[in-house]
DNA sequence: ATTGTTACCTAACATTCGTTTGGTGTAGAC
DNA sequence: GTCTACACCAAACGAATGTTAGGTAACAAT
């Protein structure tokens, strides 16, 4: 009855729902998405099975929340970044996102390396809509692309479509690998940046 | 009796088994390891499920040479490109091997595709043996890189590791692609060489 | 005190999975 | 013509899968 009475009837609610979320996603980075069972879920969440069902209408619909929410994760965060360094050069933007792609992925969100991890192996229907997320955050690097092509800033000859998939390609293999914890997600950002932007070839190779 | 006997007689044993892992391959590209059934496979062969395990102990094992023979495939075609290519440059062969690579992923060899793909999916044990396989592939690109740090041909603090790794990113991700079929894959490699060692930036950027 | 809703559990459902067992037709060897 | 090894099939196994139906403690509202 009083404005708080809503939001606490709803909460044990939400604490669950977002429980099985988050520990769905872990597994979903750990084991992909046609071995991770609704039984594995459920006794990482402390539930049964069944119980699931009272939250999600079934399995693809969790997964499908999972997946989208990983590139919200990612858009929001590249976002932030991006929005915080407005007056940046366009060079130096797209060294940003890049270094905020990878932390999103590496540090930040189940959600987002259970998207990268899953997407090719889940069912065409909920690939076909998480295209369409997708698309939003692609338009992000368009732009940014856009931006440094318009500044001068890219070399000529370079298709800036196949330099957006290369950087994708890049970015999101990361996760293949087990990154070597010695060295930081900073040095790599670096590392990446000058291989893409500035040539790994001396001048003149 | 004769020399051609047992050779005949091993015959249609080896067609079939040949035929299985074909077929599989194709599958494992098409839909990943865990939804690939035993019965999908022997229809697609026309068999049933159970006359598999007459050619292969279990779905294990099938899986794990097929993407045994992919990392076989890719280093042999790359290996015969460049002994085909002995006299050229290390650049250029840095070239010829990224070709080949992406060549054997899209056009030659599901074996390797599947490999790629499913790499990931696959039981731990599997992926454990298969990175022993892989290691041998990835000296080739060792020594590739080597060859043109020697030569003075790649920029100063570019980390060799770091380097390889992002070659494998961006080759091996272009599976995540509808590859455009517009664009040949000479185009493609010819785009991805200047980003990678020419740098996508305008000089001076 | 009663009622109703919430957030689960128990137990089963039908299907599908990898796998095994016991056969069976066919082709060549003798 | 008989025999034998080959290459497969038919049919089932137990286990695991996603999913559903019915029940039940706990708590809030009345």
């Amino acid at each position: 009855m009083s404005q708080t009475d809503a939001p606490r009837k709803a909460r044990l609610r939400d604490v669950s729902r977002r429980t099985i979320l988050d520990r769905t996603a872990r597994l979903l980075v750990e084991r992909g998405y046609s071995s991770t069972s609704l039984r594995e879920i459920a006794k990482a969440v402390g539930m049964k099975a069944g119980s699931l069902y009272y939250h999600f209408d079934n399995k693809e619909s969790l997964v499908e929340e999972i997946l989208t929410e990983g590139v919200v994760h990612v858009q929001e965060s590249v976002g932030a970044a991006l929005d915080a360094a407005r007056d940046a050069g366009p060079m130096e933007r797209l060294r940003i996102a890049m270094e905020c792609h990878l932390r999103t992925l590496h540090e930040q969100s189940d959600y987002a390396s259970a998207h990268i991890r899953c997407f090719a192996h889940v069912p065409p229907e909920i690939r076909h809509r998480l295209r369409k997320v997708r698309e939003e955050y692609d338009g992000v690097w368009v732009q940014l692309l856009k931006d440094a092509e318009d500044a001068g800033s890219l070399a000529e000859g370079i298709d800036p479509h196949f330099l957006r998939m290369a950087l994708f390609g890049l970015l999101n293999w990361t996760l293949e690998w087990r990154l070597p914890p010695d060295r930081s997600l900073e040095d790599l950002t670096y590392q990446f940046y000058r291989i893409v932007f500035e040539g790994a070839a001396r001048d003149g190779s």
